[in-house]
DNA sequence: GCTTGCTCTGAAAAGCGTTCCACACATTAT
DNA sequence: ATAATGTGTGGAACGCTTTTCAGAGCAAGC
């Protein structure tokens, strides 16, 4: 297919006035612009993009990082990130890590090679080192906070969220209260464990080991949940989850194994997903969608500036409670 | 940063060593190479990929289109995409086309400018014309039947998918028997419509557009449908529905409207969204992820070959009946 | 002893568009 | 009338790597 010096010979003008009529840089004669882009409609021709990118030394594409693609939670937020992307003409290349940083690491180094502009990383495994030495190649933000010295965050507050449930939870009477989290050392979870401990102690309630449960990340592990709580010595009444995906489990197995919730077992979610308006559940929220967006937001306004030594900046979106039907 | 001159120029060697060693051409002294390997990792160099892409003429990305990101069906087939295209060291570009004629394009128009090396479309709304015109420069995958002449596509056999849905309700003894789907004149839709009326056809049934609810693309159109079923002259008995989303819309807002399921309502999905198992829908399930898995091999193969114009080719997953409770 | 066939290396072309600089000409301002 | 500013255009350098081709040197085979 031809390019911009065939289509610049066609033409009887330099390559410099074609790539001008291209980019449409207004010192181009009108006639000529018009002769140009008809010879360019003609020849089918357009940009190369490669040799664009390797000339801008731009893409216009953004990585986003993510444990696994088919995960609401994720999803959620991935569509903020597009709609933004969308408006500002950026691609979005999405690369599922499986939670793996040796994966995590070959997209840290698209950034390296040049292959996306930034990148948004919904979780990361990698270590802070390793973050802080590719933030040096291009701008990241994360979706979680972070302990670095030099990537920025959007992030959800989870201390302030477990917080809200459990107020809610006591104020209802509970004080025997489980929880199910995730990831068990994730940044996410010590901060949820945090405000769990923190107010157990309040009430002076001394919590059970078993009413912790870690590693939770798929519905089948919020069905096994209620199976051990049967079997526990003094079982919580009130259980807080950190997705309402594992508590839609938990609710499920309940009342098969004849459980009523919330009356033998209350069960308080804590995200947006739409499983929970769906089934009831009572959820502290916040906008996953939002905290895309805006973190899209933050990542172009730092491609665009270039501070790639830029100070750190953290934006915390605070949740709300949902009061629905399981607790 | 570094590139591959300066790095030649420090060894004493040609670019073209530099590049050999790079691309672990066997040709070379194994002591060069090493030297060479040492210069390499002072100077932190790593290609310009930009550069590789221009000079091969190939990006090992490929596009996914799609026309909403946040959506269990469509995550399941990018979870299979994006498995088989890890194992063979692609990246995906996704790309939310809000079913946009004109979104669509502009991911199309990657494929002509070469930022991408193939395309897999989950969804599709541009015409058959469009799609012909951009084979040409690539390799694309429908994941949905298309009557185009040159697009190969894996999808499932949804007129299969109701066949085997309406034969079940009509074993069950349902005679009047509502259908919900998605987009109402999408090549899915319309094989699904003619497996539907052939079925009731069969039994002697009538049926009447009051069962008919097209354009059911949420939980809650799902739920709207429960609140119209209610005012019909003849409700039917039982509902075959699109999708497993829609389906728990209607199991709730049937419950939750005094309607039980399956004694006033009998519902099936069909697909494999993990909400069904949650909430025990019976429905008739193909995998999608499985799906996707089949697009990207279907694709890699094309690329590989660079058979533009091979012939179509056709693959058809087939559904399997899975008997749950709402039935 | 001569031919074949490897192994190894470098020069140069090919892949392609953007942008800086210089220059020409035309206006407008002083 | 002269300086200053704006419009329009081309040449050439720049971004960077891969790959083809040609050739040198050496070993094995006949």
């Amino acid at each position: 297919m031809a390019n911009i010096r065939e289509i610049a010979k066609l033409a009887g003008v330099s390559v410099s006035t074609v790539s001008r009529v291209l980019n449409n840089h207004p010192y181009v004669n009108e006639k000529k612009r018009a002769e140009i882009l008809k010879i360019i409609e003609e020849q089918n021709y357009v940009q190369n993009s490669n040799a664009v990118h390797l000339s801008t030394g731009k893409t216009m594409v953004i990585g986003v990082t993510l444990p696994l693609v088919n995960n609401q939670y994720y999803s959620s937020i991935i569509e903020g990130i597009a709609a933004e992307a969308a408006r500002h003409h950026y691609k979005l290349m999405v690369c599922q890590t499986n939670n793996n940083p040796e994966q995590e690491r070959s997209v840290l180094h698209l950034l390296k090679n040049k292959k996306i502009d930034g990148l948004i990383m919904c979780s990361r495994s990698s270590s802070c080192e390793t973050l802080n030495e590719y933030a040096g190649y291009g701008p990241i933000i994360t979706c979680e906070a972070n302990d670095t010295t030099s990537v920025s965050s959007v992030h959800i507050d989870h201390y302030q969220t477990f917080l809200i449930g459990m107020e809610y939870l006591i104020k209802k009477e509970h004080r025997r209260i489980g929880y199910c989290i995730g990831r068990k050392n994730s940044f996410n979870s010590q901060h949820r464990k945090r405000a769990y401990y923190e107010k157990l102690r309040s009430i002076d309630v001394t919590p059970s080991p078993e009413w912790a449960f870690e590693e939770c990340l798929t519905i089948q592990d919020g069905k096994n949940v209620v199976g051990k709580l049967l079997q526990t010595e003094e079982r919580p009444t009130a259980m807080i989850v950190s997705c309402n995906h594992i508590a839609a489990g938990i609710i499920k197995e309940a009342s098969r194994l004849g459980l009523s919730v919330p009356e033998d077992l209350a069960v308080i979610g804590c995200d947006d997903q739409p499983i929970g308006e769906l089934l009831e559940i009572t959820t502290v929220s916040s906008s996953s969608t939002l905290m895309g967006k805006y973190a899209f937001e933050m990542l172009h306004e730092r491609i665009w500036t270039q501070q790639l030594d830029g100070k750190k900046e953290e934006k915390e979106l605070s949740p709300v409670l949902v009061e629905r039907l399981t607790t």
